[in-house]
DNA sequence: CGCTGCTTTGAATTCTGTCAAGACGTGTGG
DNA sequence: CCACACGTCTTGACAGAATTCAAAGCAGCG
């Protein structure tokens, strides 16, 4: 299933703009260093200064931020074809860290690649500066949900997202995906407690809106699903075809 | 007060990385339409397709998005010297909706110019693109302070980040500043209801934190206000000493 | 089979929202 | 110059969402 990591790439700018032979040519001979990690590690830590950024092959990374008092929030989860860390090429030092939610193929890009790149093709510049807007305005829903919306709500949001966006990148089909994320995880997601967080997925259950056994969900009524998470994709800014 | 528009966004870029002539020539020569604003108005709408964006003269704007409830989530302010809508020049439909807090001049640039301008100038593309990376960081922040900080908290926090950021560009000396914003509005950016944050405003004055007359905010012991905010500038990402 | 980590439950607590009403302040119009 | 109106701020009482604490199931894995 690992998609060269080029050619992930190249799919995803081609999506936004149709890249020319040239642009597909540079982007191909791109040097892509390819490494799996395990689930729950950090790839970046708040403080770092990365010379590198890397694309996510395959699984799940989350962003993170922790409080003083040690409370943690995920601000983000990226899935194969996110480039969860572009801005540490304009952004000198992390913000926030990086992690793995589950184990992961990642691949590596030096900054200075990135810098050639952007220098010579303006076009190329703009789709991956798209990328970062893009993220930014899932920041805005997302906290727009957890300001306003309460959490079984949330929860709905969440996995109308998820499902959206792996079917954008074709990892998932059909109504139902592989969510490796733990209770505690989709806690720091959506700023709720863990508790909170099972008792609200049961409601789902009992509503009849998703089922799920082990890490699948399966989304058995997509309408009812979206209306309770007040779902509206346009945030995400996809295609209409919904590819990524 | 009100700078000329392209004298403000020549210095702006230039804290970034230092100008050439040349650069500094293209800024000042770059089309910049001026207009004010009465309070509370929306100057782009969440669907709308603009042709231009803005960079704020004077006055507080914000970047809101609503629920289907009718509630509203602000999920950024911003202040004189900030482009609030500049990834409308990549993301061709605005996902959320942008209005003045208080009376506002704003100066608005086309697209077409700013295209231009990058497709010429690839340093002042990246300075561009990392202001819009600073607002992705601050969208961080203040997720990770809804999801996981209390209203005393966070209220903390944004008084903190406004101070910080008003004397980044010149708008705050000392430790006073001036708040034109409702208790409502600043209910809206912490994700609190109003009667909450005025509340939580009478404590922080209890606590000795803080002291107000009308719209103005005084700070008066700001290292416990930074330590109740749990606030490290960090994540504005300004440079050592503080400008912009 | 026994860890270990994750999920599930129950009960008590607390933060925060909602509702409703009154106080305050400023600008307008008579 | 005073009365009035409107928006904002302030208060009190109550309801509800969600957290915390604690403990008990479950499941996968070595």
């Amino acid at each position: 299933m690992a998609h060269s990591p080029n050619a992930l790439m190249i799919r995803k700018l081609d999506s936004i703009f149709s890249l020319s032979d040239e642009e597909r040519q540079v982007l191909g001979s791109l040097p892509v260093q390819v490494a799996t990690f395990k689930p729950d590690r950090d790839i970046v830590r708040i403080g770092d200064r990365p010379s590198q950024s890397f694309m996510v092959l395959q699984g799940f990374t989350c962003v993170y931020k922790l409080t003083a008092e040690g409370k943690r929030q995920i601000v983000a989860f990226h899935v194969p074809g996110d480039l969860p860390d572009l801005q540490s090429l304009h952004l000198k030092v992390m913000d926030h860290s990086v992690a793995t939610v589950s184990a992961c193929t990642l691949g590596f890009i030096p900054h200075e690649a990135l810098y050639d790149l952007c220098n010579r093709y303006p076009r190329i510049t703009a789709a991956l500066w798209r990328e970062t807007l893009v993220d930014a305005s899932i920041f805005r829903e997302w906290m727009t949900g957890i300001g306003r919306r309460e959490a079984y709500n949330r929860m709905a949001h969440l996995l109308c997202e998820l499902l959206v966006r792996l079917k954008a990148v074709g990892v998932a089909e059909d109504e139902t995906f592989d969510l490796p994320v733990t209770q505690t995880e989709l806690a720091d997601a959506i700023g709720a407690s863990t508790v909170h967080v099972n008792r609200v997925l049961q409601e789902l259950r009992a509503d009849g809106l998703i089922r799920s056994r082990g890490t699948q969900i399966q989304i058995l009524d997509w309408d009812r699903l979206k209306e309770a998470g007040d779902f509206d994709p346009l945030y995400l800014h996809l295609r209409q075809d919904g590819k990524a």
